[in-house]
DNA sequence: TCTTGTCCTGTTACAAGGTAACAGTTAAGC
DNA sequence: GCTTAACTGTTACCTTGTAACAGGACAAGA
């Protein structure tokens, strides 16, 4: 499992980003999903920028690519990614980003810089502390835990707000 | 402080809003805010539904309250009310519910009904856990963070998905 | 009292994010 | 090969959110 916050620490990103689709790829094999150039396309883009996009600026990238492009085709791609835990999204910034850890749907905790849209993914330690306890007394029954920090990454420190 | 699944209880809830808007005009008063009429009534608004509301379903009430009214009647009072701590905005939900216990601006856990879209608010153990140490070692400075579990309240339990 | 600046409101017009629905195409399974 | 299910292309639309500017309330000071 890469490192956490490898998103804010330069690294060998084609490699990082090869490795991610790789794994996407032994993943998507394993189970039996088709990982169509449509959708390894998105998530290409995803690896590449190794931040939060939008739908709409990867709906732009994909146009670059030759073709017209409709937003069905981002969200169709990027909803086979979230729902197989190849890709997350990022509420707060209505947008997504890549998982740097395939596997299947996972939750995971982010921290966003909300500068630069760089995201560090997490592992999540689950039914984290109180709010597991609070949903048991309230007999709520959680099926899905979005937790996402905001704040800012080391390079975007010091420097105005 | 109220209990945190006081939400998603039989409750009085006439005496459980009034308590919570009064709430509202002690801290207002306190810190020397405006809550003008418009902002009251969008807080009044939030607190009778007891459920988060999209700004657009406040639009409407506020337009049967008489006047015609454009988004931004309903998004600067929700700023506001946001920037106060009288309410929250749900992130999941692009939607709004109000602050059981308005104080200072703070962060809170929330348990989000995704049938009804009750949500009860949870007070959040500050830094939490792991990621509060992933930050920390990643030398990334956390300023908010959005905790929101997703799942089905105990009335909305044992129905159809 | 008048003046001035600050904060709040009303309104227009639009940007950004997201989806329903349908027709056509590809690929899997028999 | 034929059938069926899954994927793609496209149109048209809905929902959410904001920039920008003009006007009004109000407090503080001259
Ligand atoms: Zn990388
Ligand atoms: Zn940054
Ligand atoms: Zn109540
Ligand atoms: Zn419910």
């Amino acid at each position: 499992m890469p490192s956490p916050d490898l998103a804010f620490r330069a690294h060998d990103h084609a490699r990082c980003a090869a490795s991610a689709l790789h794994a996407a790829q032994t993943l998507c094999a394993a189970r039996n999903l088709r990982l169509t150039p449509a959708r390894a396309r998105v998530l290409e883009i995803l690896l590449e920028a190794h931040r939060a996009l939008g739908a709409y600026e990867i709906l732009e990238r994909l146009r670059e690519d030759g073709q017209p492009a409709q937003p069905p085709v981002a969200y169709r791609a990027l909803n086979f990614l979230c729902e197989n835990g190849l890709a997350h999204r990022i509420e707060r910034l209505n947008a997504f980003v890549a998982c740097v850890d395939p596997q299947a749907e996972h939750d995971a905790a982010f921290l966003i810089c909300r500068r630069c849209d760089r995201v560090a993914e997490s592992p999540r330690d689950q039914d984290a502390g109180h709010l597991g306890a609070a949903a048991a007394d309230a007999g709520f029954a959680i099926e899905r835990t979005v937790v996402e920090a905001l704040g800012l990454c080391p390079d975007c420190q010091g420097g105005q707000p």
